[in-house]
DNA sequence: TTGATATTTAGATATATATCTAATTATATC
DNA sequence: GATATAATTAGATATATATCTAAATATCAA
């Protein structure tokens, strides 16, 4: 295997649903906490390790962080269940 | 997202060493254990999490339980996960 | 430079998880 | 039935994780 560390970072709710709201554009971090029942510090300690994952990468704009989806990562999960999958289905 | 469980279970280098050992055919609990620095208690376990995220099976055979991986998992996580980046691409 | 806004960091706590030893259940054999 | 083998369950413990409040940092604007 090897995504330890990603799996892990996907392996929570609130983790999941602020990659779905990154999912349409970039955000700063007031917008990501506005679908959640969250602190900002605890939605930081989440950023982080999503950032920690390679999930997702942040880019300051005056005050404000704006996160983005970091698709690389998701694309080698992808790609390694994909041969995972065919491997098994030559056996 | 939606696999919750799925993920927090594929995310411990044990039972990411389980599923690579049930890659190649079924093994019973014994032999599961040989590849592993963890004692049959804990085992037991790592299977019961893997069991209900379904990725994996289990089958009694006389004094022994055998356990296979259940691909149709896997195969959701997949399609899911390609779908996901290729809307993504069409942003 | 003072004050406001945006986010992170520090420190504390409660819950979840991984692990162990010991006991239990299930099956097979004598 | 008694004993051995294979695995699970119970109970305890230590570590990790999610969460909070309060304090700190960074940037902008007056």
């Amino acid at each position: 295997m090897m995504f330890n560390r990603t799996f892990a970072a996907l392996a929570d709710p609130n983790r999941q649903a602020i990659i779905n709201a990154l999912r349409a554009k970039e955000q700063p971090v007031s917008a990501i906490a506005e679908n959640l029942n969250i602190t900002l510090a605890t939605l930081s300690h989440h950023l982080d390790i999503l950032k920690r994952a390679e999930l997702i990468s942040a880019r300051r704009s005056g005050r404000q962080i704006f996160y983005s989806l970091n698709m690389s990562v998701f694309e080698e999960i992808s790609e390694y269940l994909i041969k995972f999958i065919d491997k098994k289905k030559k056996n």
